[in-house]
Order: structure tokens, then sequence, then C-alpha cells
DNA sequence: CTGAAAGCGCTTACAG
DNA sequence: CTGAAAGCGCTTACAG
């Protein structure tokens, strides 16, 4: 601290460039932030004087001064702290970033925890960050509608099961299912079971209802459901569960890849063959889907797209841009590979 | 913009705090701040305001008056933008959020591009944050050292191949790799491969050389080695190399669970039985090598601990901390599963 | 231990 | 299309 050189943020400032370019500072901010109204010479100048001496605008300043954080936080709702490694989620950093890319808008990430929801809500609304963008796993978490409510512009990834106005980007689960229930079909499948997901979940309920659309459809039964959480364990439980109930059973449709994994696993046990015996079909098109024994048959949804679109859809609200649509569904696509 | 309340951020300011508690502006930034210096008294009157007005303060102008970021950024060097799927950086990701908890540290995450990367220097050695967090998957990167050379506070999460005096954290390849070695030679193996990982990683490396230790231990030979790629694909390809080469071979040690998947499918389609014709090791403990078929002995590494641990040295070194080690590795653990 | 005052580096009406 | 000036909400020597 004897220094104080040394704590002070090095380059140039506004205020050089001003000088080097023979304008005003606020010439040079408006140049900044694209503004209309400034002469094309005056621009010109601006831009060389900012390239010649390296500037880069104090984040800081311009957020304190122009009450804007410049800013959005990625908020993931933490069960158990294994989001992290879930690839929907990274899937979706990946967009977000992707979209993020070039834009002077920074990304700031935040997990809640069970007890700190008010401070979280406090803190966003609180004008740190210009906007929300939110993952949830579970659909019944409060804080997308408190946010909302809040005055906190939001976007959520997965149709949140609580709230109504809220804005959303989601892949079409509904018929993704629905899609792979008719190939199901399509192929001779007659006694189709589903390993579903969690309850409390939209992803779970539209996979479900897609697949048992697709099963109306056909006139077969629907009876064959087992609900179980997004891991191998709870899919292998639940294959068990399904083949000591219907020990004939010739197709299932798991919700999720992960899960699916599972499934295999039980069914190579009990001697069935995929898919001689027993077709499987997946959801996700995780990068384990294509490395399964034998590889899956999976309805793909482009979780990167659903990140850019979440992220594109909070942009164009901030921008305060007309007619954006209230929420998005983005489509699926069946991929089909050797287990069904 | 016609309605300036609106674009004003909400709740009260630092005076309204000190006019509540009856003392200075002075006095209560040194109580936010925690700094020593304050009356018991006036601590408690400033609390009680900060709590009774829902105080929190503006980041943005603590960063412009404190020269100080209160932000470190977290740079993940993009190869093929697949890093972000990669349970190593959730891990990472996990551990670093998770120690960053309760301090009034925001976490920026910039992902570099290959053309962007001198804009990237710059923007990280401007100022705009106190310290780099950096998980570069590639050890050649030039990133760390340029951003080192530029003063900039670093802590490298995996050992970087090039700069010498840059901190890293690593998880100990070499002993981890050791370990699962003597373990294939404890249990009788005597034609060990190995599938290596990249020659421009170290943790590719650091594992290759300490498989090669455990076996001069044992005065066996070292020459059924493959470099591949980590991914199930390389993986599958380097076990149906190493089979050819010598198919009598009794066991491989695998440097990630990610080529082992790969690795298993061959040996499972070549008709070998695993652990009984030949034993499989991988390294990592991801969620899926205990769910491979069979279930994967591997070397676990906790990449959580990794994060946090890289966040606890870089937070220590902004402090000024004294005595920090110049590096760290963080033990593995060998999990006995199925698989040998 | 405390307060008055300067200053961090921008943006934004306002007046021209 | 442009500039002078006020102000964003804090921190930090400085003086006491």
């Amino acid at each position: 601290m004897t220094d104080v050189a040394r704590n002070r943020r090095p380059g140039p400032r506004l205020e050089e460039v001003a000088r080097a370019a023979g304008v005003s500072r606020s010439t040079v901010s408006r140049v900044i932030n694209e503004e209309p109204y400034v002469s094309a010479k005056a621009r010109d100048a601006v831009h060389q004087a900012i390239g010649a001496l390296g500037y880069s605008p104090n984040q800081a300043a311009r957020t304190l001064a122009g009450n804007r954080a410049n800013c959005i936080a990625l908020v993931v709702s933490e069960q158990g702290s294994r989001v992290l490694s879930d690839p929907f989620f990274a899937g979706v950093l990946r967009g977000v970033h992707a979209e993020l890319a070039g834009r002077r808008v920074q990304l700031v990430l935040m997990m809640t925890q069970q007890d700190d929801e008010q401070d979280l809500v406090g803190y966003l609304a609180g004008g740190h960050v210009d906007g929300v963008l939110m993952v949830s796993l579970h659909g019944q978490d409060p804080l997308p509608l408190k946010l909302s409510e809040a005055g906190v512009p939001i976007v959520v990834g997965g149709r949140p099961l609580v709230g109504d106005g809220i804005r959303y980007v989601d892949s079409d689960n509904f018929n993704g299912a629905l899609e792979a229930a008719r190939y199901l079909v399509s192929t001779g499948r007659r006694r189709i079971a589903s390993i579903a997901g969690p309850r409390d979940m939209a992803v779970g309920m539209d996979r479900l209802n897609g697949w048992r659309r697709g099963m109306a459809e056909a006139g077969l039964a629907t009876d064959l459901v087992v609900h179980a959480d997004f891991t191998p364990d709870d899919g292998a439980a639940a294959m068990a569960d399904l083949l000591a109930r219907e020990p004939d059973l010739d197709a299932v449709f798991v919700a999720a890849d992960i899960m699916a994994l599972g499934a295999l696993r039980v069914l190579h046990n009990k001697g069935r063959r995929i898919p001689d015996d027993v077709a499987v079909v997946g959801f996700d098109d995780l990068m384990i889907a294509s490395t399964a024994l034998p590889p899956l048959t999976t309805v793909r949804q482009d979780v990167e797209q659903l990140g850019r679109t979440m992220t594109w859809c909070l942009l164009g609200q901030l921008a305060g841009e007309e007619g954006l649509p209230p929420s998005l569904l983005l489509p699926t696509s069946l991929v089909i590979r050797s287990s069904a």
C-alpha cells in the first residue's frame, strides 16, 4: 500500500482517448456505446485513438454511471450439488457463453443453497445484474416466480411448473417422446413400458405424456410405467421392477439416457437380448448414448441451442425488443442406433 | 427512459445506513469491510441498520472506489468447445463455487477462443478481475505464462507444461498411476499394457510415467503403450491396437475412465472376459465408472477438492498471505470394483 | 476510534 | 452533431 500507483488499474482512461482523438469525453462515450448522432469523422478519430492506446473501458465505472450492470446471472438451483456435472447444465452453459460472445455482457454464475434464497432474491433484484437466466431442474422451485415478481427480467431453461407468466425455453419433450413411441410401434412392438422421470419435473411429465399419447394413438396400454430419478441406479431399479411386473414386455421408452444406462445393464443381466427381445429408446443423446452396449437409440435434444436461445430471449427483453415470443420449444430428433 | 426512477438501482444507500446508525459513511464502510478500529457500539449500530434497511452494497461503486474488482475469472481454454461437458471441468467449477461461498467475490466465466487471446490477456490484465483461475486441458497453452508475465495473479488447475514459476494445483497423477500399476502386479498380472493420454498434456504424461515406474519396480516390460485422446472411441481404437500387438496381454491401465469405456467395449466384443482374461483399471472415477459393465476399478481424483484448493490458493495470494505453497498435488485413491 | 472531503472513471441530461 | 458539468455510490488517506 506504500506504492499507490501499484494499486491503480493500469491502462489509459477515457480522458486520454478524448485528448488523442481531439474530442470531448462525451463523444468518446457515445462512440463506445454505439450511439447515433456522432459524425463519421469523430467516430473514426475515436476508434483510432482507442486502438493506438489500447483502451478498454472500466466496467465498474460504466455500471455505476449508467445504472446498468452489464452483467447477467446464470442461476443454477442446486439439488444436492450434482447439477454442475450434469451434461444438461454443461450444454446450456456452453450455449449461453457462445451467445454472449462479442457482447459486453459478463456472465456471473450463482448457485442457490437451501437457506440463502431470500439473500439471493435480494441480490438479484438489487440491480447487481440486468437479468437472470435460470436452470432449475426442479419444476416446483419458487425462485423464478419470486424473481419475476420482484421485477427481474428472467428466462428459465426448462418449463417451470409454477408461475404462469414466466418466460422459458425448453426442448419439445412431449413431441420427442411421442416420436419415440411411434417409432417403437412402427417396428412392431406391442408391450411397451416406460421408465418416466420424477413427477415434480416438467421434463419428466412432458416425456411421459408424449409416450402416453403415442400409445393411445396405437391403441396400446399405458399401464407399464415406473417413475425414477435421473440416475443409472434408479433406472436399473425401475427396469427390474417392470420386468417383474411384465416379463414379456418387448420395448421400453426410458425418459433419460442416464437411466437407460442402468436399464440396459439390468436387461443384459436378466438375459434379454437388445433389441431382439426388448427394444430400448432413451432421451437426451448424451455422449454415453453412442458408446453404450449396444449403442442407444435415443431422442436428441440440443441443449447448447437451448442455452443460446435462452440468452437471446433475455438480451432481447433487456433491449426492449417488441414481439418476443413468450416461451419457446425447440425441436428434438430421433437418433436411431442399435438398441431399437 | 421517461421514468428516471425506474432506471435507478433500488434499495437504500450507504448514506441512509449511516444516518440510521447515527455514524458517518466512513464508519459504515469500515464495518462493511471488517476493518479494525471500529468501536463495538458503532459496529452494532451499523449492523442493526443494515439489517433493518436491507442494505446491500453496490459492487460497482466499491470496485470503482477501491481499485479492486472483487471478482475473479475462471478461464477455460476451449479445445473444440467440448470442455464444458467434461466432468473434470464441472467438478472444478463446483469446488470453486463452494470455496467462494460467503465471500464477496464474484466468479466470472470466460472461455478462450483461438483468435481473441490477445484481447483476453488485455482484459484480464486490465484490472477487471483481481485474479484468474484457469483450467487448461492443453499443457502447452501459452496463456498462463502470458498472464503471469502481465502481473495477473493466477492459479492453474492441472500442471502446465510451460512456465516454470506458475502456481498450479493438480491431482497426484504420477502416484495414482503408480498405485494402479502396483495393484495390477499384486494381483498376479504380468503382461500389462497402458492406454496413455495425449503427449502434450501433463496429465497424460504423469499417468504414463507413474505406470512406467510401477512396471519398472516389478521388472516388467513397458513396451505396450498406445497414446490416445480422452474419448471412448479413441480408447476403443487403442485397445484394438494393443490386442493386435499382444493378444496375450492380461491387464491394461487406461489413463482415463472415458477411454476405458471404449476399451471395455472392444475387449467384450473380442470375447475377452473381464477381469478373468484381462484386468482393466481406469483413472478419474467418473460416475460412469461405477455403472460400466463390469463396474470399473479406477483411480479416484477429487476434482471438486481441486477446484476448492485452486480458489483457496488464489484468494490467499490476493490477500497477501505469506508462505503459500508454490504448487500443490492432491492425493488420489484406488477404488476397487469388478474390472480388476 | 471517527468524520469531512476528494476521487475512482465513466454516462447522461442539458444547452448549444 | 458536440461539450461542460453533474452525478453514480462507494473507499481512503488525512486530520483529528
